[in-house]
RNA sequence: GCGGACGUGGUGAAGUUGGUUAACACUCUGGAUUGUGGCUCCAGCAUUGCGUGGGUUCGAGUCCCAUCGUUCGCCCCA
């Protein structure tokens, strides 16, 4: 096998790295700001904890990246964050030791076998949270506002929010039940993904792309809310509003993961630079997934920022000034030994001076080119005089003065010179 | 999983009725009398090599097949 990454993974360079490490810092600021503390899961669990009995989900079903080790276990590399963290809660019993409702976040790498394109990678990695304990309007709108002020706190221009109610699961259990009744007959009739998501996720053909003229989807019955869920779905916009954030209801809003109860959410990129993969992060609330899991009656609600395809859109709306080299002091050693210059150059960082030297004994052209690219504010020479007489001669690029200093003054006299240049 | 496009150096890329030394630009390295840079000038920079492996041909970066990867749409989702 030749050396290169898998397929659908990649490597962070030092560049794309720092803007990442700025989407989390910033996320992070988020997190404290709203009372979210952060965890970290296993990157493989129990196959079990990901796949449920009954589940439809492509992701479940074909997505994962199962395996087992000399025929023990079989284990699955995560491909989401939430059971994870439902396993921890529970696992670590969470629910009896801290305040109800729990609020925990994670930025962790996912693993999805699918088919890699612009904005969809086999390992990605997805920042999220998820507050546990308690179902109440408030907490949804909350959490709709944590991700999209972040968004918005980025500086991202074209973004939508949009909303959606599944009902519980009583109703939603029964709409599926009525879909099917009503398209069984018309099989013949949809397309062939269609007649495949009939009996799986029927939810899905009322927004097939390929069957939305055709008068049987378009005359399909309609998702009726029971009066419970349609009053905490309009609570949920209402507290929207209060917050300020414009939402778009769509009814054709599904997610793809089985889980889903109620409120469901997806903010969504209108910049062409995202393709196909538009949705920045989506999710909603999952009523019976403690439950499920082995834990108590605890509903929760969260979602999952995408930082890859957050980084595309950072981008391409070029919210992230493009950073400047920059050094201190750059050290020019002329001796044959490297000491002094070692000396001098450790002293400097000690001092906190973000300082580089020469490691090639090159000439002093080549030495003055590298300080210049690596846009050092100092430019301090030791040669053997230098050495000598225990001085360096300290260069401003700027004002181009130079002088030479006592070594045990360097510090002191770089100092007063960055005050007096900048006042 | 399905359908389409593409793959030449560190980078951007020329190179299409198959034919001698793979253009050009940038970056990088070295130099322009050995202690002063950012400009300019000069020189060097694709292991007979064009993602990889086969094939056709007197001869292939240019044609065919396979494979790996990227990308676009579908699907799905973050």
């Amino acid at each position: 096998m030749p050396y290169q990454t898998v397929k659908g993974t990649y490597d962070l360079l030092p560049e794309k790295m720092k803007r990442f490490n700025e989407l989390e810092t910033l996320f992070r600021s988020f997190l404290e700001i709203y009372g979210y503390s952060e965890i970290k899961t296993p990157v493989f669990e129990y196959t079990g904890v990901f796949k449920k009995e009954n589940d439809t989900s492509d992701m479940v079903t074909k997505e994962m990246y199962t395996f087992s080790v000399n025929d023990k276990d079989s284990l699955t590399l995560r491909p989401e964050g939430t059971p994870g963290v439902i396993r921890l809660i529970i696992e670590n019993k969470l629910y009896g030791s801290m305040e109800l409702p729990i609020k925990l976040a994670y930025i962790e790498e996912m693993f999805r076998h699918e088919r890699p394109q612009k904005g969809r990678q086999r390992q990605f990695t997805q920042m999220g949270i998820e507050c546990i304990g308690d179902k109440d309007p408030l907490i949804d709108a909350e959490v709709i506002a944590l991700g999209y002020f972040y968004i918005k706190a980025l500086g991202l221009e074209g973004v939508k929010v949009l909303v959606n109610s599944l009902g519980d699961t009583e109703s939603r259990v029964n709409y599926k039940k009525e879909l099917i009744e009503y398209f069984t007959p018309y099989k013949d009739q949809l397309c062939t993904d269609c007649q495949n998501r009939l009996l799986k996720n029927p939810l899905r053909i009322l927004d097939c792309k390929i069957d939305h003229e055709n008068p049987v989807v378009q005359n399909a019955p309609k998702m009726k809310l029971n009066e419970a869920s349609e009053e905490y779905f309009s609570k949920v916009k209402h507290y929207l509003d209060v917050l300020g954030i414009p939402y778009e209801i769509d009814d054709k809003l599904v997610r793809g993961l089985d889980y889903y109860t109620d409120t469901v959410f997806e903010v969504v990129s209108t910049n062409e630079e995202s393709g196909s993969q538009a949705t920045i992060f989506g999710g909603g609330r999952y009523d019976d997934l403690v439950k499920e899991m082995g834990g108590p009656q605890l509903s929760g609600i969260g979602f999952a920022i995408g930082l890859e395809r957050l980084l595309i859109l950072a981008d391409a709306e070029d919210v992230f000034p493009e950073s400047e080299p920059y050094l201190d002091a750059y050290v020019i050693n002329l001796c044959e030994e490297s000491d002094q210059a070692l000396k001098v150059a450790s002293m400097l960082r000690e001092e906190g001076f973000i300082t580089e030297l020469d490691y090639y004994h090159r000439s002093l052209k080549a030495q003055f080119k590298s300080s210049d690219r690596k846009k050092a504010r100092f430019v301090i020479i030791i040669g053997e005089d230098e050495v000598k007489n225990e001085t360096v001669t300290l260069k401003d690029t700027l004002t181009k003065a130079q002088e030479e200093v006592p070594v045990k003054e360097l510090c002191e006299r770089m100092d007063q010179l960055l005050e007096d240049y900048y006042e």
